[in-house]
DNA sequence: TTGTACGCGTTATCAT
DNA sequence: ATGATAACGCGTACAA
């Protein structure tokens, strides 16, 4: 096959150096650029590597003809080199997660992050296949990928312990986790859950129902959490039959159904606390079908602040979270773990805030 | 050989081979397990690979080992003799793109058809960093990605020339271009412009106002044709008076104010065709608080079928896209372009369909 | 300062 | 049926 290295060279030598129209794909190689510059292999890979070990004119020299062939380096070659893929995977539980406004603001950060670090994006979701029951860690197996974002909205993380056994640096995305060697970032879901009951309760609620999402992911538990404390902080005991599970996927559907069932109570609640906007939408709907004025006959409270949350009626009191900055703080996490870089703080809650509109009544100053 | 991937990954170590610890990031390569298996390197990649020149018991003792050892083909030693990567690019212009639910969706039909061929999904993004002014032809030379999913909203593509002569496969999603040359699926705008202006013509309208999106992207060009369609057919004449410019970011807000001028017009239009569900939530808003009803006063026409448009008051009347599909199928032709197959359709349009509900007056039958 | 040579993990082409 | 070995394109100690 020796034939094959004189069939690619350029015989042209050097100056003007004839460029011709890369037909196709081209493949120019460390090896072509040393045989028009008449340089050594090593000497063009240092030039392109800009290392200090060579003259600057050289250096430039070889520059000029990589840049007139448009010559670029084989990132698989470099790869196999330095066992590094320089991409980050993004890992889905099911494909799923790609939908909604929130995860869509979530890879956003990621990949705005990522690439102001010289990092591609591998976007990988398990799948139900058989063969995939490594995943993910076929991935970083095949030296795809060199770090790996999890996005997981479950409470539980299954694999955790094969994660942590498997060596490979990642990051938990939406995520909270106590233990310290997990490296995560999420919303501060407990923040939120009183900060939105602490708000109905200034409000002189006392009765305050709840819509939570799928009772299995994190979002719900911790608002819950945070709902339970403000209400024990104010001296209120907890109700069961004052929260009803919807689901973020169908929430105005659900949002609605579970508000029929909280206003139906004997005692019925005075202001309802949904933990999505959709959620919030299912119930002011049900509330314009039985009459009830929204904030005087029931006050009602969102999380999210989607776009149109400020332009229901009546404009909605929700909980701003800030996806984009999970995704960033995540993706610059990750790279600092890849780099070596011992993390300052491996744990970190997003916090959120209350964006005070006109649902809950009167606007408080200390909102 | 994809095959072969198929039976490897177990998770247990097991007893016979004198299996290390794993220590980190496992390195099991070809080498090692012929050094346990006590064959040659060949063989053993013969094996991996399913070849047919090796009979099935050593194949099977050699299966074994690797999967005991949790062995993973190293993907970019493999990209570097086959030429190939096995992943695909996304290209965004900006990262605004992975914004919105039109653009997730589209996402999410992507990944879904990849992972069915077998294919990664690289996201890459324009950043404005003069580097990048090869991109994103930096990622096919370095033999990142092996052909493009080009995501482009804009009506004219700055590289198209470039991009053909580059010989990269590549598929533009989301834009139309009649030359067959160029692969492309795209929305059926012309259609969706028509069948919302069809449906208003029928309900007796004739001066139908028009809230766009940037003038600059082809969902609102396209739509705007098929409006002026529909218009001509039924005889009238385009009055450019009746459309004016909002932005598909900022819906509510733009919709609102090109609905306030629609309405201030000395002969205002009867029913709005707002390019984008928000748009029309603004167009909503407006008339509320001018006292229209909805549709009795004013008919509103939306776009997008976006979650909540059926939950509006009124539920809004609109236009359902498919952005799923256009993932799908986009994704699927790459994969036949990637695999030498000939295109039996290289320019899809895929179809709308009008959502009738009650924003636009009582329903008609042909809709 | 620059060249030589080896290794990264695989596949493929020879032999044997 | 299996082994030896040359690519693939690059980085880098080690020589010169």
């Amino acid at each position: 096959m020796k034939s094959a290295e004189l069939g690619i060279g350029i015989e042209k030598p050097m100056s003007p150096v004839p460029v011709r129209p890369l037909a196709g794909r081209s493949r120019i190689t460390l090896k072509e650029i040393a045989n028009i510059a008449r340089v050594n292999i090593s000497t063009v890979s240092r030039a392109i590597n800009d290392s200090p070990l060579i003259p600057r004119e050289t250096k430039e020299m070889i520059l000029a003809i990589a840049d007139r062939m448009n010559y670029f380096p084989n990132s698989l070659a470099r790869g196999l080199v330095s066992q590094k893929s320089e991409t980050l995977g993004i890992i889905l539980p099911k494909i799923f997660f790609l939908q909604g406004p929130f995860f869509s603001q979530v890879l956003s950060g990621i990949e705005h992050e990522s690439v102001k670090n010289g990092y591609n994006i591998l976007i990988a979701s398990a799948t139900s296949k058989v063969k995939d029951r490594m995943f993910p860690f076929n991935l970083t197996r095949a030296r795809r990928i060199d770090g790996m974002l999890i996005i997981n909205e479950n409470r539980k993380i299954q694999n955790l312990s094969a994660l942590k056994k498997e060596g490979v640096p990642f990051v938990l995305v939406n995520r909270y986790i106590e233990d310290a060697k997990v490296p995560c970032v999420a919303p501060d879901d407990v923040l939120g859950g009183r900060l939105a009951t602490e708000h109905l309760l200034r409000a002189g609620h006392r009765r305050i129902g709840v819509i939570t999402g799928s009772t299995r992911v994190s979002a719900t538990l911790g608002r819950l959490d945070g709902y339970k404390e403000a209400l024990a902080h104010a001296g209120l005991v907890f109700d069961p039959q004052l929260v009803e599970a919807g689901l973020f996927q169908q929430g105005i559907e659900t949002g609605s159904r579970c508000a029929e069932k909280l206003l139906s109570l004997p005692d019925r609640p005075t202001a309802i606390f949904a933990f999505s906007d959709e959620l919030a939408m299912g119930v002011m709907q049900v509330a314009r079908n039985r009459g009830l004025r929204i904030p005087e006959d029931l006050a009602v409270i969102g999380y999210d602040n989607v776009a149109y949350s400020a332009h229901l009626n009546p404009p909605l009191t929700t909980v701003a979270q800030n996806p984009y900055a999970i995704g960033t703080i995540a993706c610059q996490m990750l790279v600092d773990l890849l780099s070596g870089k011992k993390l300052d703080k491996t744990n970190v809650l997003v916090p959120v805030r209350l964006v005070v509109r006109d649902s809950c009544g009167h606007r408080h100053r200390n909102a």
